[in-house]
DNA sequence: ATGAAAGCGCTAACAA
DNA sequence: TTGTTAGCGCTTTCAT
């Protein structure tokens, strides 16, 4: 049977305080005492009840992580930079995977595991705005990428359209003339994607550069395999590009898989760049140049966020709003865009 | 502020009793009285506090899964399984990132994060029998991988010495005489790519092949890099192998650009072979052969043996203990093994 | 410096 | 069918 703190106390032959205090550390306790009592929480091997204890505070110390998946190695990186970031404040993660379904974006969003969880981190896809007005508050809610709208949460993303923008510019900076888009969802308005095709076309239009959208090709999904397809499919329709910004970095692999079965050299007939920096990215046969989120202040931002909120939780959501949080990008120079090529 | 049963009861004119039937469905209430009640809730925006619940029922809902690393896309895909796997029975899960240390393996062990999961499931590195030996045993344990020493809990592995067997087979099938090993603490009894080197060994025992140690090439940890630093080391030592045979797929990609870089071509100079199957396997310059481990299997029975465990409290671990439990695994065939080379 | 007692929000006996 | 009550194990005033 669990031993408790009662046990422990009768035990020692102390009060039910006296144990807690010396769980907890509390100043003013005689030596003596804290040693008995230590004897009797060592002999019964007592372990402190967080479940009980998480109900007198009110705090539970779990933070949810809502991502997409982790077949992506990004969202693997990120959650992996959380439960870093996490810890350090004496925090565990709860892990949550919405597979980019709506539904269980907005159940996350709208607390469903609430009261387990003192915060919410959540990485949405296809969330829409309205999913998160009539939301329980009691959580703080960080949105990881950009907000569906203006809502009243923290939302953390880089600057989608100028890092495109950095990578278009050096990709025309190579001479490449004809630069395509790879991959997202570039329809939805809300998707990333969308900011970086704005990123791409003005680049474009700046350099006076033609940007038709016959070279653009969306794609489903963003994984290798999309990417592939995609490829694919740009080149089959022929005038092919001579360069290429994908979406992200699966979709890019995915595409170099596929010119190198058509025995097209990577840089030299065809410029490749990704985004999002993730380790496959340098060791495959060719090196991938990549645009680099700084995951860590990524996650760093987001716990802070919501441990902020958990320290004023008088003040409103909408007054401590720091809004949309920007961090840094890079862009990472490797071999898929090397020289003039 | 937070409402609670009694803040709808008191609403509803109700006892708190009735409220929490209303809110777990219970059988026999009345139409009315429920309709009566849920507007009650509706109007208040009552949650329940599952940490109070949790209390009271001495369950979570919430079960521990601790892995060495996320980078490595085969823990990733694992715990997306297990993560799958959980919500099937209703359970969420709390991700907890060991770093493979002995330390933190030994504190999750341990129970470290106990009373707030039901069940931990542990994938164990450098972990030592004795730090499971006075386990406080009220949360189920499972261990993914090879147990270390005779313990009391399910270890759910598969069998790494006839997989390794199945791999260099095929790699001897196809004419090859020297098969390299790379990779993985080797020296470490309890490690994984021990007993994969023991299966290297008895093939080419019984084969009559040479297995001299200038054929293993042991690295310090399992990533693309140590892959790379392993083959370049074979290489340079003369009388280079025909073939590798990887501790995983991670070490095999690195291998590969290696062999990329100096002008070696896979498989024709050199066949190459990995395990775990990840997804990066399959898009590369040229494809890997793996082994697969059934991972959703392995996920699978993880849930089961702590459920099980959890709905039997009174029998004791011992006498349900299954043992090791072995899923499948199969050999895929790809472009790094490809023809005869 | 230590003890007594209340109560966090819920469920489960038992009563009515 | 619904209400009353007693805890789950802990922290926290308030006494002492």
């Amino acid at each position: 049977m669990r031993v408790s703190l009662k046990d422990v106390a009768e035990r020692a032959g102390v009060s039910i305080k006296t144990v807690s205090n010396v769980v907890n550390n509390y100043q003013h306790i005689t030596p003596a005492m804290r040693t008995r009592v230590q004897h009797a929480i060592d002999e019964l091997g007592y372990r402190p009840n967080l479940t009980a204890r998480h109900l007198r505070k009110g705090r539970t110390g779990i933070i949810a992580l809502a991502l997409p998946e982790l077949a992506n190695p990004y969202y693997a990186d990120l959650a992996d930079a959380v439960i870093d970031a996490a810890a350090q404040h004496d925090y565990t993660v709860l892990l949550d995977l919405t597979g980019g379904r709506r539904r269980q974006e907005a159940q996350v969003g709208q607390g469903f595991s609430a009261r387990v969880t003192d915060g919410v981190i959540l990485s949405p896809v296809e969330l829409r705005p309205e999913d998160l007005r009539n939301r329980d508050d009691d959580a703080p809610l960080v949105l990881l990428g950009e907000r569906p709208g203006d809502l009243p949460y923290d939302a953390i993303a880089i600057d989608n359209v100028a890092a495109a923008r950095t990578a278009v510019r050096h990709l025309t900076g190579l001479g490449r003339r004809r630069v395509a888009f790879l991959g997202g969802h570039t329809n939805d308005a809300a998707h990333p994607a969308h900011l970086r095709v704005q990123g791409w076309r003005e680049v474009l239009a700046t350099q006076g550069v033609d940007a038709p959208d016959a070279l653009i090709a969306p794609t489903d999904g963003c994984d290798r395999a999309d990417g592939a397809e995609a490829m694919t499919r740009m080149l089959d329709a022929g005038e092919p590009p001579d360069a290429v910004f994908a979406y992200n970095d699966l979709i890019a692999i995915g595409a170099m898989r596929v010119l190198s079965d058509r025995g097209m050299r990577v840089p030299e007939d065809m410029a490749v760049m990704g985004f999002d920096d993730i380790a496959e990215g340098r060791f495959g046969a060719v090196t991938l140049t990549t645009i680099a989120p700084d995951k860590r202040t990524i996650a760093r931002l987001a716990i802070e966020s919501i441990l902020t909120r958990l320290q004023n939780p008088d003040r409103t959501a909408e007054s401590m709003r720091k809004g949309e949080l920007r961090p840094e990008y890079r862009l990472l120079e490797r071999e898929s865009t090397l020289g003039r090529g």
